[in-house]
DNA sequence: GAGCACTGC
């Protein structure tokens, strides 16, 4: 094993590790506990353990197999493995297997009750994701059952009483971080323009301190991309003698080419500053970074139940967030972390940030419970539990799909949705098209929604050019809206031969390659699924019979089975007026119907961030919501404003 | 006429 602080309390840890059916072990970044503990565990029991370890993200879980074969001196995949979705690298004796949460919740559901493992560890618990949230009540109700189970829940923060108090009372114990300091600076005053501070900021660091790189962390795009300007514009006029700045930005929407330039080493009279999201802050690590600079802000995606909307709300974030993005300034040596908001302003933020299950739609959480026996939704243990109207709303939702019945039970349906890998609302989709047999067609549109980040939005610079390039899909629509472009765009992709056509083609109309290469995989993996389970189902495919008007148009019909809650009528002025919650919306001005006078339109995605925003648009005949939802119409005619 | 954080199956 190698020589990490955790290396020094290691008899101790044996002890507690044996004596304890459960253990809650917080750690600091850098005290090696991912790596080291599952060795130790494993060095319990003769090598008999079979040990899952958990992560949140799929390269986490990946380089940390790698990296404990690596230590172990063994083969990858042999006794140390990962399994990550479309890819496995176990095999059934491995004894340390590295798994994203999402993982080992489809192997709870689908096939054991974890039998073949002796020891779970769930790593970084204080992320709080839905997923881990869910694994930690349903192991919970399994520890009953299964007497010779050790649970050790891994967390960085000393938020861990609240783990403790949910596993009745569950020891805790603490393993020191191996860190170098990291000075931090408050504003005396708040700023008004976060912008400006973080230029100057990062120019006052560039002009006095030592060589080393900035990162620094803004809430959005657009002020990421402002910044960044400013600074390449300030950099032109630097002094002769100056060490040369180099500023780049990087967010999620940014383009993989772009990205992988924040990694690239500078020359050595050279300093970078990288302008981020949170993406920074756990997702990628920059090495060479000594200095951050916290704009103390991050994007937050919140979903109003009572609306059916998600809403995406620039917020403070909490003061573990604040920790997390100071360490990155010392990773590798001492550093500096200069925050953009006053020490006041510090100690006024949340300890921690909201659980995701507190601030999501939960149809899918509820739709998993139900599918795992769970009857009783609201008196669950849930870690967290999420409001009453909130589950309401998931149960009301996944009702009207046919997922429950009117006693609020499952339905054979419902659980063929609940073992797809999509969202309940796609899945109810998909079957659909399936039993219509059509599933073909629809699984192409399908897998582009559940993917990020496909269709990316070109530089303002180059943005005619890629528009005229991607006219003729739009064109080729017959005004069937975004869905229908989203399959010619997949169409389009797949009949070019070879992969560097392919990549040329994207280049051209601004798709990520990366992206839509994993559209590819995604279909496949629907594709058998639906094939396995779904065998009582004969259908024949029938779309290559249909003409291609017909063939989209019924498309659409499928989609509105789990979206005729998402739809809304024409009003004077561009605007529409949803059929369920007689709200106005807005069509997305990146939408292929905007701009176009229709009666009434579908959309799978209804967003505020300036306005309310429909997303991926299609037109919808009268005539076909009349015979889908007669009573929302019908509640409309009688007058109820 | 927008411009939107991040994951996961």
């Amino acid at each position: 094993m190698q020589r990490l602080p955790i290396s020094e309390v290691r008899t101790d840890l044996e002890k507690k590790f044996s004596a304890n059916h459960v253990t809650i072990l917080v750690g600091e970044t850098g005290s090696g506990k991912s790596t080291q503990v599952p060795q130790l565990i494993l060095g319990l029991n003769n090598g008999k353990e079979k040990i899952a370890v958990t992560q949140p993200r799929r390269v986490a879980a990946i380089n940390l197999a790698k990296r404990v074969a690596d230590e172990t001196k063994t083969t990858l995949g042999q006794d140390v493995g990962y399994t990550v979705r479309f890819q496995n690298m176990s095999s059934p004796k491995t004894k340390i297997k590295y798994l994203t949460d999402g993982m080992l919740l489809r192997e709870l559901l689908l096939r054991t009750n974890l039998d073949q493992y002796t020891t779970i560890i769930l790593d970084e618990a204080h992320e709080r994701t839905i997923i881990t949230d869910l694994l930690m009540g349903f192991l919970k109700t399994l520890l009953q059952r299964r007497k010779n189970l050790r649970l050790i829940v891994m967390s960085a923060t000393i938020d861990a009483d609240k783990f403790s108090r949910f596993f009745d009372g569950a020891e805790v114990l603490y393993v020191q971080g191996r860190r170098f300091p990291v000075q931090r600076y408050y504003l005396t005053k708040p700023v008004e323009d976060i912008v400006d501070a973080t230029v100057r900021t990062a120019i006052q660091i560039h002009a006095r301190e030592p060589m080393g790189d900035i990162l620094a962390f803004l809430a959005g795009q657009e002020d990421i991309d402002k910044a960044v300007d400013i600074l390449n514009d300030m950099i032109q006029s630097l002094p002769k003698g100056v060490p040369n700045l180099i500023a780049l930005p990087l967010y999620a929407a940014l383009p993989p080419q772009q990205q992988q330039k924040v990694f690239e080493k500078v020359a050595g009279n050279e300093r970078k500053i990288i302008i981020a999201t949170n993406i920074a802050e756990t997702s990628l690590t920059i090495s060479g970074v000594r200095y951050v600079i916290d704009g103390g802000t991050h994007k937050v995606k919140v979903w109003r139940h009572d609306l059916g909307l998600d809403s995406l709300l620039t917020m403070p974030i909490s003061k573990s967030n604040a920790a997390q993005r100071m360490g990155r300034a010392g990773r590798e040596a001492a550093g500096k972390c200069y925050r953009l908001y006053t020490e006041t302003d510090y100690y006024g933020l949340k300890s921690q940030s909201e659980p995701e299950i507190e601030r999501c739609d939960v149809a899918f959480p509820i739709l998993t419970l139900k599918l795992a026996g769970v009857s009783d939704v609201l008196g669950w243990n849930w870690l967290e539990r999420p409001s009453k109207a909130a589950i309401m709303s998931a149960l009301m939702q996944l009702y009207a799909l046919k997922a429950l019945d009117d006693e609020g039970q499952i339905t054979e349906l419902g659980k063929k949705m609940a073992v797809l890998p999509l969202p309940p609302h796609l899945s109810a989709v998909l079957l659909d098209a399936y039993q219509k047999g059509i599933a073909d067609p629809v699984l192409d549109v399908v897998s582009c929604l559940s993917i990020e980040n496909l269709i990316m939005n070109p530089h303002p610079d180059k943005r005619d050019e890629v528009y005229e390039k991607r006219l003729p899909f739009i064109t080729a629509s017959g005004g069937m809206g975004d869905l229908v472009v989203l399959r010619n765009y997949v169409q389009h992709y797949r009949s070019l031969s070879s992969s560097s056509e392919r990549k040329e083609w994207c280049k051209e109309v601004y798709i990520s390659y990366r992206a839509m290469s994993n559209v590819e995989d995604i279909r496949n993996q629907l594709n058998s699924y639906l094939k396995a389970e779904s065998t009582n189902i004969h259908a024949e495919d029938k779309s290559v019979q249909l003409g291609p008007s017909i063939l989209n148009e019924q498309i659409i019909q499928c989609f509105l089975t789990g979206f005729v809650a998402n739809t809304a009528l024409s009003l004077p002025g561009k605007m529409y007026r949803t059929i369920a919650g007689g709200q106005t919306i807005n069509i997305h001005p990146s939408s292929s119907v905007f701009g176009k006078n229709v009666d009434a339109i579908m959309y799978t995605e209804y967003i505020f961030t300036t306005k309310a925003y429909a997303r991926n648009v299609s037109p919808i005949d009268l005539e076909w919501l009349q015979r889908k939802a007669p009573h929302f119409l019908g509640r409309r005619t009688a007058g109820d404003d």
